[in-house]
RNA sequence: GGGCGGAUAGCUCAACGGUAGAGCAGUGGCCUUUUAAGCCAUUGGUUCAGGGUUCGAAUCCCUGUCCGCCUACCA
């Protein structure tokens, strides 16, 4: 590849990549290979801005690296941006201070080269923070072009095939996927100063259990048997809860195979927390402690605003309400659990919500639910109290023997976080696991209840979906772009 | 899976049946405090692929590929 750009005349100027690898042979020829070298990175960008006090001209020596992001010629004087990992910062070279034969080199580097550079700190007229370079050295050469520095890149595709191309130019996606790292070291630290203990299960299982949610399969080569990746935590957890160890979590990747959208994506990170001697009021207190905690040590804020302008207020006492109560309230119908299941049908016809006209009763009222009350609830609302059909896994409410102890935390219109007081009786759980199997009794993890016949203490049980907890922490308008590589088709080039 | 929209220079986009253009970046030149620096000159195209209609297609029609949005599926 490099002959045929070193032997070649290059006529084409636009052969972006072309004219970079020739500088590149050229410097390589000259004795210089910038891939060999390397550069002391003593600041951050903006550990040297700092070190420039207010209304300082003058500044101690610096050493930054970073990407070129900007240069500005002007004869025998120029300007640059370098942009590092905490963002950009001005240079400032000039033929005196360089040299004659340094500033040529200089004048040939091109935008999306690396390098470090060192010299004094000074203040520019228009008041910037700027190195007045003295030395400075190319780590790294780039052979393709950076897109458009103005509008950055558009492509959809582009942004998350080459999120590095996005990272290098949208600050926006850049300070997210920083925040989302803080966020989730954030929620560590939190558990972890509960008493909470980090643990690893398999993501690799006979039969992946623990939700209704069809898996990727793949095969295992020792064993030559067909395998699944799990598409939740919770099994392996509570026989964690079993063995002793009463508070536990586990924060990895889940897969599901079913489809993309702006609020799903195949692999997704999750969070189970299971708390023995605790139930959902617990975990209640537990989820809304770690949004707390979140909001004052990463986002400085209680108030986000979201990509369209909707702000979600997560201070004070999140508001509590009955399932039973939301839908009433929904619908304007507060005899709507009295009425006949063709009545309700005819409500949801004449109000756009598609149900199964040959589902349950509580299956109708459920599509009402997710489909007029889920959706509207922006601000934060911990929804308890649901119809005992839709969740056979948790224990009854005592004097509201139809419902469960249970909450669903529904912020940004999207379920946050379930959460239950786990059913720990193991004949009640064999029945409500035969009852979901249906005709597949194989599927039945045995070896699960097995351990629940052992005892497993009372506890509170968690799942968040950090992914939609960093959607709305961040205020973003898809999963996509909270996940770093989202799931693509392979591309066919 | 269904519906709608899109694919044109390296990047961002125009041209909507009649010679494919602009800005950015690139190349050459001028310029010692600029910041989307400026000025002069200049290179760069299988208009996603394949077929069709037409004197003539980036433009209209069909098929395919890929992408985006909506929708469906989804404890």
């Amino acid at each position: 590849m490099s002959e045929e750009a070193q032997s070649q005349e290059i006529t084409n100027t636009s052969d972006l990549r072309a004219v970079r690898l020739k500088k590149l042979e050229e410097l390589r020829s000259a004795g210089y290979d910038p891939f060999k070298m390397n550069a002391e990175q003593a600041q951050t960008s903006t550990q040297a801005r700092a070190m420039l006090p207010e209304g300082e001209h003058d500044g101690p020596e610096v050493k930054v690296a970073g990407r070129l992001m900007a240069i500005r010629l002007m004869g025998k004087a120029s300007f640059a941006k370098i942009l590092d990992r905490e963002g950009l910062i001005q240079l400032y070279f000039k033929k005196q201070d360089v040299g004659d034969e340094a500033y040529e080199f200089f004048k040939k580097l091109d935008l999306g080269d690396i390098i470090g550079v060192e010299g004094p700190l000074f203040r520019t007229k228009t008041g910037e923070e700027t190195v007045r370079v003295t030395k400075f050295t190319l780590v790294s050469k780039a052979l393709r072009p950076l897109p458009e520095k103005w509008h950055g890149l558009a492509d959809q595709e582009q942004i998350y095939r080459q999120r590095y191309l996005d990272l290098i130019t949208s600050e926006e996606s850049r300070k997210r996927f920083q925040t989302r790292s803080r966020i989730v070291s954030c929620i560590r630290r939190y558990l972890d100063g509960q008493g909470f203990m980090e643990v690893e299960t398999p993501v690799l299982q006979a039969e992946a259990g623990g939700a209704a949610a069809r898996p990727f399969k793949t095969h295992f080569n020792a064993l030559d048997c067909e395998f699944n990746l799990r598409i939740a935590l919770e099994l392996s957890l509570k026989r964690l809860l079993v063995g002793g160890f009463e508070r536990v979590y586990e924060l990895g990747r889940t897969f599901r195979n079913e489809g993309l959208s702006r609020r799903h994506n195949p692999e997704f990170t999750m969070l189970e927390v299971y708390q023995a001697y605790s139930d959902f009021n617990g975990m209640m207190k537990l989820i809304r402690g770690m949004i707390g905690t979140i909001c004052e040590e990463v986002l400085g804020t209680d108030k986000i605003t979201r990509y369209d302008g909707t702000v979600i207020d997560l201070s004070g006492e999140w508001r509590v309400a009955k399932y039973r109560d939301l839908v009433r309230e929904a619908t304007g119908r507060a005899d709507w659990f009295e009425l006949p299941k063709a009545e309700k049908l005819a409500w949801c016809d004449a109000n756009g919500v598609e149900t199964d006209p040959k589902g349950e009763d509580f299956e109708v009222t459920n599509s009402v639910y997710e489909k007029r009350v889920e959706c509207n609830l922006i601000q934060p609302t911990f929804v308890t109290h649901l119809p005992r059909q839709l969740i056979p896994l948790a224990k009854l409410v005592a004097d509201d023997p139809e419902t469960v102890e249970v909450f669903e935390l529904c912020i940004n219109g999207q379920e946050i976080a379930p959460a239950y007081s786990e059913q720990n009786d193991p004949l009640e759980q064999r029945r409500a696991l035969e009852i979901q199997a249906g005709e597949e009794i194989q599927k039945i993890d045995e070896d699960f209840l097995l351990a629940l016949e052992h005892g497993m203490p009372p506890a509170g049980g968690m799942g968040v979906g950090i992914d939609r907890l960093v959607i709305l922490l961040t205020g973003a308008p898809s999963i996509r772009d909270v996940i770093l590589f989202p799931s693509m088709r392979p591309d066919k080039a």
